[in-house]
RNA sequence: GGGGCGGUAGCUCAAUUGGUUAGAGUACCGGACUGUCGAUCCGGUGGUUGCGGGUUCGAGUCCCGUCCGCCUCGCCA
């Protein structure tokens, strides 16, 4: 074993040297079996539990994160003051023993790698005796809250489970940097320290101490150093990276995160998409000798009408249907004025006015009323007016909320989204963004209430890889109305659509938003776990996409002259793609909290309870980074 | 910024409609015990019920504010 010999190497070179005032271990506490005993061994580790017998027999379970091994103090054969101290040891000391190993005369335990044998101990070295800790890293226990454990992580990390998520994460790295260095990319870091623009997300930004009034941000990713190192030649880029971007977090979401990120030149979008399905099937067969199937694809539009959603899950049906041309011709008011919106619009436009519906087999029975209702406010909270619900009875009628209104119109509806007795129906009607987006949502609520969502790929449920492309290169702000770009604004537009953006009129709301670009998200169970495009390599087209985002020239010339220059002194065609390294590693261990696969994690509000960051600072600190604070602590009453 | 849930012993939890001295398990301390393995048995210490106000004869419980944690909408190219 690699370990093993490393340890013995270590205390060999140390012997040669002075003798250690510490018993170094030779071994570590997952790896002795029968096949040893006899053998003089060191151990080192924690005290696991403790079972003791009064003065005369002691048990200890001495963990690392190798494992544990049951150490026996043994009155008969042991000297007084070894046993007292023995007697004395309590959970989380840390103790270095030499001992024999021996088979249990006890019987063995089944639960352990070691558990035939045990270390009767002769000599005991209390390397560092614990405080009584807040709580104990055991995995068997009721976890004490994630506060609590934050706050003192260094205990919770002692956790099997959490040396079994570092492992992971760990491992897949390795896996990830194998990969793409047989695939003949280079690794670079690129700075933290970088200068702030318009890209996207918040920044959390680094005043400068050198340039008065100068300011850092930190990258929300490295995008624009990965294409100038296209630019510079490096051909094939990968570099797993923290990135920040200081937005308030979900449960699968931190401010600061981890990307595999990557970047290729000369090559269009299928050399990407090829490249990265290589990768996560690589990933998959190493992690849990899972062979990964060829992964299907679909535009963004087939996504949205089908599924309203750009990361379909595919694990089960309730697909979406659109029913607006039956639904003008019903008695439904809210129907026709959702219509009355606009129909004249193409058929995908935002602002279209449409009426759709989710078919719920089986529905009528397991949806109450009280369900339902919350439906309703659940699609408000996403901007539609409501939800309306009918039942289809045995008899073959419609009943409930909206069913005589529909009378008219009942058996095209019936044979359009093929209702069987017990179906439930759920309508939205809004203009299209909206109502694709909400019952986008609510098939998922649905299909959670249902109970159709398969296990995890971790629990043996299946692992449906996407990869959707076609998705607009822009969309609407529904503040400001003011075009933003999907993806992010270096993103290229596709081979065939490249003339007609160049000639588009920027006032040409229809074309601008019929533009399809050159992006691609992998999309695993319904997960955003990758995404990417091919990006601009021409600096006019480079400065078309920012005069439509609203930037002046002298504004794109302030923040992205680098990008602009770089893209003028021969700028090779690239395209590239980041993984969400913390999604992936949730996958792998079946955590849905992103916090449990990230060693030191943060709060809602970006505190750290284990170093109590953010604190303040002093005047002279903020001094002499020319920073004045507006912030007046709250007067104590 | 909005909505929701939570905070009681070191930890996990309980405490009837607002009513006696806020309990139990575990950890910890002391004691017993030579084959345990989440050891067992006996005894003990341990409380600003997150914090601040209010209502009440009386507040862990009701009200207001606030802090912290979690979920979520907005936000996150």
């Amino acid at each position: 074993m690699h370990v093993a010999r490393c340890l013995s190497l270590y205390s060999a070179s140390l012997r040669q040297e002075q003798e250690p005032n510490m018993l170094i271990r030779t071994h570590n506490c997952g790896q002795l079996r029968d096949s040893d005993v006899g053998a003089t061994v060191r151990l080192n580790g924690w005290v696991n539990s403790y079972r003791g017998h009064g003065t005369g027999l002691v048990f200890i379970d001495l963990r690392d994160r190798y494992g544990l091994t049951q150490l026996v103090f043994d009155g008969e054969d042991l000297p007084k003051d070894v046993l007292d101290a023995a007697d004395h040891l309590r959970n989380e000391d840390v103790l270095a023993i030499e001992g024999t190993v021996r088979l249990r005369t006890g019987g063995e335990n089944p639960k352990l790698i070691t558990g035939k044998i045990e270390i009767e101990v002769s000599k005991l070295e209390v390397l560092n005796k614990t405080a009584n800790p807040p709580f104990l890293p055991d995995d068997i226990a009721k976890l004490p809250n994630e506060e609590l454990r934050l706050t003192y992580r260094y205990i919770d990390l002692r956790r099997p489970k959490m040396q079994q998520i570092m492992q992971t994460r760990h491992k897949l790295s390795k896996v990830t940097r194998d990969y793409f260095h047989e695939n003949g990319f280079l690794e670079v870091d690129t700075p933290i320290l970088y200068k702030s623009t318009p890209e996207g997300a918040r920044e959390f930004l680094v005043p400068s101490r050198n340039v008065a009034g100068g300011w850092y941000a930190l990258p929300q990713s490295p995008q624009l150093f990965k294409q100038i190192l296209m630019v510079a030649g490096c051909d094939r880029y990968i570099q797993l990276c923290r990135c920040f971007r200081d937005e308030d977090p979900r449960a699968d979401r931190q401010a600061e995160f981890t990307q595999v990120d990557l970047e290729m030149s000369f090559v269009r979008r299928e050399h990407v998409m090829d490249m990265m399905e290589g990768y996560v099937r690589r990933l998959w067969k190493e992690m849990l000798n899972v062979d990964v199937p060829p992964v299907q694809r679909m535009t963004y539009r087939e996504a949205m009408e089908r599924f309203g959603i750009d990361r379909p899950d595919t694990r089960y049906g309730l697909e979406i249907t659109d029913i607006s041309e039956l639904a003008g011709r019903s008695d439904v008011g809210f129907f026709k004025e959702a219509l009355a919106k606009g129909t004249d619009r193409p058929k995908f436009n935002s602002r279209r006015g449409v009426v759709k519906a989710i078919r719920v087999p089986g529905g009528s029975e397991k949806l109450s009323r009280k369900i339902t209702d919350g439906y309703n406010e659940f699609v408000r909270s996403f901007g539609a007016g409501g939800c309306a619900v009918v039942k289809m009875t045995a008899a073959g009628q419609l009943e409930t909320g909206i069913a005589k209104l529909l009378e008219s119109v009942k058996d095209e509806l019936i044979k359009t989204l093929g209702l069987q007795a017990g179906d439930t129906v759920l309508f939205v009607a809004d203009v299209y963004s909206t109502a694709t987006k909400s019952l986008g949502e609510l098939r998922q609520k649905v299909a959670r209430d249902m109970g159709v969502v398969p296990k995890p790929g971790i629990e043996g449920g299946p692992w449906n890889f996407l990869i959707v492309i076609d998705f607009p290169m822009f969309e609407r702000d529904k503040e400001s109305g003011r075009w933003m770009a999907m993806h992010h604004p270096f993103t290229a537009p596709r081979d065939d659509q490249a003339q007609a953006f160049v000639d588009a009129d920027v006032n040409d709301e229809v074309t601008i938003e019929s533009i399809v670009s050159a992006g691609y998200d992998i999309v695993l169970n319904g997960q955003e776990i990758a995404g990417g495009s091919i990006r601009i390599h021409d600096g006019k087209a480079q400065s078309k996409v920012f005069q439509l985002l609203g930037l002046t020239p002298e504004q794109a010339k302030e923040k992205f002259s680098f990008l602009l220059e770089a893209l003028s002194y021969g700028a090779p065609p690239h395209g590239g793609i980041a993984f969400g390294l913390d999604r992936l590693v949730m996958n792998f261990i079946g955590t849905d909290n992103i916090r449990d696969v990230i060693a030191f994690p943060k709060t809602q509000i970006g505190a750290d309870l284990m170093t109590r960051a953010p604190s303040m600072v002093s005047d002279e600190q903020l001094k002499e980074l020319y920073v004045k604070s507006t912030f007046t602590p709250p007067a104590k009453a």
